[in-house]
Formats: structure tokens, C-alpha cells, sequence
DNA sequence: ATAAATGCAAAGCATTTGCAGTAAA
DNA sequence: TTTACTGCAAATGCTTTGCATTTAT
């Protein structure tokens, strides 16, 4: 199911298909390097000169409350935004801050004694580490 | 080892123990709320009248740096700081957005593809969910 | 036709920084 | 006495918002 498609699988919000999201789609779709609000603006402004700020982050806003993508909280910075809304995890690399995936192993669960009076709706795993250019840069070092 | 000592185990950086920063410290020894800066301002600020934002956050840096204090980047609003440096992990409710202790389980890894190629230093798991209270109320609603 | 999206500029927060004065060591 | 910290205010950076105009439906 593509996330250009007026209506979601998820939330159901219909939205406009406008000219600016669908390049905004175009860009987040199949892309794995989780860009942040001015990485898409920068990517997509070159091929849509009128592309305006409020614009990018309006629509990220609107496609989140959709489900069509995910938001990413693991850098303190700032959001990052995922395509990808299956459940999966993420490592950053604290020398160079990208983000890498990180498939779903074993499910993540409460323990016991928390499970009976949280109600979980979502989880995630962050990783913090070296990804493996910056670690071989850090043993030469 | 109380976080007040000048040293620290991990990180071993020291610093001077002003009076500002004992009572930030004060604040935090044992307090499981995982404050923002905003909140230890406020709280803080009473007892020391003359405290200034630029010291919380010179101190919360601080802190974090020489290892006594955890960054906690959960809430995408805003940093919260956990005394707890221990590993554990997190629950925010989506509803009071107030953070919760959950302790560590099962050791988290990465998949055996990526365990060669990254290296890993942290790792924390977020939980997304409903606090007892929370639950409550929207059972009700 | 109508409800919603765009684009601009301004505003809003959280966080950082420069710097002169002050205090811990 | 020297080095580091404080406090203020200004600056920065990310994100949101108000509003007049434009556009998808």
C-alpha cells in the first residue's frame, strides 16, 4: 500500500493530494536515512522552488496523525520521520548522528508486576553505539 | 556514592560544588519524576531565589557529562534528566505525558547481522502508553 | 462552491552562548 | 590567585501559527 494513496490503512484521515505532499511522499517513500524536517525541505525545495517550511512540517504533521509515517524521537535535537511504520528499532551513531534501522527481534514487553496497570500502546528501542565507518575512524584515532 | 562528591566513577571529570549546584542536586538525588530543566528551575528557584536557567542547564551538562545525571530524550517537547543512571527504561503516557521507571529486563541486542559490523554503547527501551490513572479515565470517557 | 492547503512572516519554546562580575579551589 | 561558575540578556535553532491567497475536491 503506498502512503500516497488519499486514505490510510490506520487512522483513515483523508487528505489532499496536493502537488507539495506528493513530493514530499515521493522523497519519504522506500527512503531509509530518516531525515529530519530541513533535510526533506532542502531535498525537496530544489525540485519544487515554492516549497515553504510550514508546508513540510504542516504535512509530516498531518501524514503522522494519519499513520502514513512515523516520528522519531531518539535525537535530542531533533524529530526525524520514518516511512517505514512497521515495527522496528533504531541505533544512532553518536559520532555522526545518523540513524540506522534496526529489525524487530524478540517483542518488547512490561514486565509482569507493571503489565496489569499500563496500558502499552507502542514501543521502541533505542540503540546509541558507532556505526561502522565512524568505527573504524574511532580505533585509528 | 552520593552524586554530590566532587568525583565521579564514570567519567571522572570534576567540578566545583556551588551552592547552586548542590541544590540542584538535592532536587534530583532520589527523585524518580524525571524533571525538565524547566521543572527543576521551578522547583529549585525557591529555595534559591538568585538561580538562573543558564545554570540549570550549564549544570544539567555538567552532570551529564561526569556520568551523575541521564539525558532522557522520550518526550520529543523537551529533555528530562533521570539521577537514576542505572540501566533501566522508560513509559511515557500519551495521555499526562508524565514518565515512568520500568526496570531492565532481559539484556536488549542487536540482531546478529548487525552485532559485527556496529558497536554498541547504550541501549534504553521506550514504552508509549496509558499510566494507571490515565487508564482509568479513559475507560470512563 | 467549499473546505482545506500553501507560503510568508512572525511568534513561541527550549536550549545555548557571550560576557562582566563573583566565588570555589 | 587562578580557574571556573553565575546570572543576565541576547542569540540560536527547531517548530508552530495567523492570515491572506490559492487550490483540490
Amino acid at each position: 500500500m503506498p502512503i500516497k494513496s488519499t486514505h490510510t490503512k490506520k487512522a483513515g484521515t483523508p487528505f489532499k493530494r496536493t502537488p507539495q505532499r506528493l513530493a514530499i511522499l515521493d522523497f519519504l517513500e522506500g527512503n531509509t536515512s530518516h531525515p529530519s524536517a530541513d533535510d526533506i525541505y532542502r531535498s525537496v525545495s530544489k525540485k519544487y522552488q515554492s516549497m515553504s517550511f510550514a508546508t513540510v512540517y504542516n504535512t509530516l504533521n498531518t501524514l503522522a496523525k494519519a499513520g502514513a509515517v512515523r516520528e522519531i524521537t531518539i535525537d535530542p535535537k531533533r524529530k526525524h520521520y520514518d516511512p517505514d511504520t512497521s515495527g522496528h528499532h533504531h541505533l544512532i551513531c553518536v559520532a555522526c548522528e545518523r540513524i540506522f534501522d534496526v529489525p524487530e527481534g524478540i517483542s518488547v514487553e512490561l514486565p509482569g508486576d507493571m503489565a496489569g496497570d499500563f496500558i502499552v500502546t507502542g514501543s521502541h528501542i533505542e540503540f546509541y553505539g558507532y556505526c561502522p565507518s565512524c568505527g573504524k575512524k574511532k580505533k585509528k584515532a
